[in-house]
DNA sequence: CTAACTGCAAAAACTTTGCACTTTT
DNA sequence: AAAAGTGCAAAGTTTTTGCAGTTAG
């Protein structure tokens, strides 16, 4: 037992690492990144803290999830309409986006990914710092729904 | 000689069939989208042809924009800014974008491409319509330049 | 002539910024 | 007590919408 085997342990202790002020506003929005396997957008995560700190507000959440870009600790994945975050894989990877129920799941082809960053390195002498990648389409629970 | 032999004649002529007016705006719009191998924005696109038409507006660019994207002869790029334009390939494909300069190349990688997408199909019984894939990075020509 | 298009201005939606007030340390 | 963070309101961007006036067919 380290105190530091989850993701939100992980994370405060970073941030107290590096004399970031710890408010209750804060933790409690670090605790929702880092639970999400959902990949909340800014609005998502504010919906979901406001019952329990009815002053907080939007701005708050940029601020921190900014902070956590720049940790290096969120992954943010732009869309059309918004952005979501990603607290726990804070590392490009792909996305299944579902179009019906608009769910956005991790894709693991780390494999398949390899290759074609591959490609681009050697075909095109193109330097690669990260990358986007996302899938549209309708997955498995969708398609058995209809 | 068909009349047809370009993406610009193409893309009048299918206007023309639907009973779209060819108004001189739309035309060198059209023009400008066809020609355009660096995927503009709209404001680029705007900044353009400005001088020809001074009272030309935004939105008249956008709702051309929308126009071709309906007759799926126009692929939108969504990136963290703004959304550019590539009507020259209205469909998806990976793009290489250079983060001194902020070109924005294709990449042909289609190999490579439909490997993945049959992995996510097949690993996840995820159903792709589309994707959208960006590789981020320095271009060749920016590399050489230090 | 009439339906469609343009272009202005206003609105919409997401995100950022400024600043006074509050809180952590 | 000092430095940092919060939250409100205002501003910044890109994109969309409404509508009166204009134009292509």
């Amino acid at each position: 037992m380290t105190g530091l085997d989850t993701r939100f342990e992980y994370l405060i202790a970073k941030l107290k690492e590096r004399n970031y002020r710890l408010t209750p506003q804060r933790v409690e929005l670090i605790r929702l990144i880092a639970a999400s396997e959902g990949h909340p957008s800014a609005s998502q995560l504010y919906a979901q803290i406001k019952d329990q700190f009815p002053t907080l507000s939007l701005a708050t959440v940029y601020k921190t999830l900014d902070l956590l870009k720049e940790l290096g600790e969120v992954l943010e994945i732009n869309l059309r309409d918004d952005s979501h975050y990603d607290g726990n894989k804070p590392y490009p990877h792909p996305h299944l986006i579902c179009m019906k129920c608009q769910s956005i799941v991790d894709g693991e082809l780390e494999t398949a990914v390899s290759t074609i960053i591959n490609d681009v390195e050697e075909n095109y002498g193109f330097q690669i710092q990260k990358y986007q990648l996302d899938f549209y389409g309708v997955c498995p629970d969708c398609q058995n729904k209809g």
